[in-house]
DNA sequence: GAAATTTGACCATA
DNA sequence: TATGGTCAAATTTC
């Protein structure tokens, strides 16, 4: 394989299927291209490869891999490679899921996620609450920084969020 | 016709 | 050499 480049931030998210429905992938804000898939290994569904679309016009590098958990078709897990440099920004929460809430998990390296703060998002105010335990507001402007500012010393390696509650 | 997706081949890495 | 990531031609969709 490729590898990627070293310092290029990543982070993976585990993203439930919309509505139940399996086609129906979650929107992050941004514009993605595919162009790829692979039947992976120890995996029964396969790995979707997606960059962005504007990549030819911004030299954006951002890269995402969709991948369909094996004990869990309704969850997906989205691996973000680098950062978004063609001006486009999520309008709201990254994903929005049916629950509404979700926890993050922001480590300073992906084998230290010790350090790691905490926010989690709600639907119903698309306001995310990030602190290190205990809960302190901020903007979803603030929340996309996180997600994507490249002048961040944190990464953002995991966003966890939870299963809708039926 | 342009843009996006599909899919098999190619290639780098472990 | 096996595996995973990317390329690019063919196909599909808008």
């Amino acid at each position: 394989m490729r590898r990627r480049k070293e310092g290029r931030r990543t982070w993976t998210l585990k993203v439930p299927a919309l509505s139940g429905n399996l086609d129906a992938m979650p929107d992050d804000g941004y514009t993605w291209r595919k162009y790829g898939q692979k039947n992976i290994l120890q995996s029964r569904f396969p790995r979707s490869y997606y960059r962005c679309t504007h990549k030819h016009f911004y030299g954006c590098e951002a890269k995402k891999q969709v991948q369909r958990l094996d004990d869990d078709p309704y969850t997906y897990d989205v691996t973000y490679y680098g950062d978004h440099s063609c001006g486009t920004s999520p309008t709201s929460c990254p994903i929005i899921n049916d629950a509404g809430a979700f926890s993050v998990n922001i480590g300073a390296s992906k084998d230290d996620d010790s350090r790691g703060a905490m926010a989690s998002c709600s639907t119903n105010e698309r306001n995310p609450h990030i602190g290190t335990g205990r809960e302190t507001d901020f903007s979803v402007t603030d929340f996309t920084d996180i997600l994507f500012d490249s002048r961040g010393s944190y990464i953002l390696d995991t966003l966890l969020y939870s299963k809708p509650q039926v």
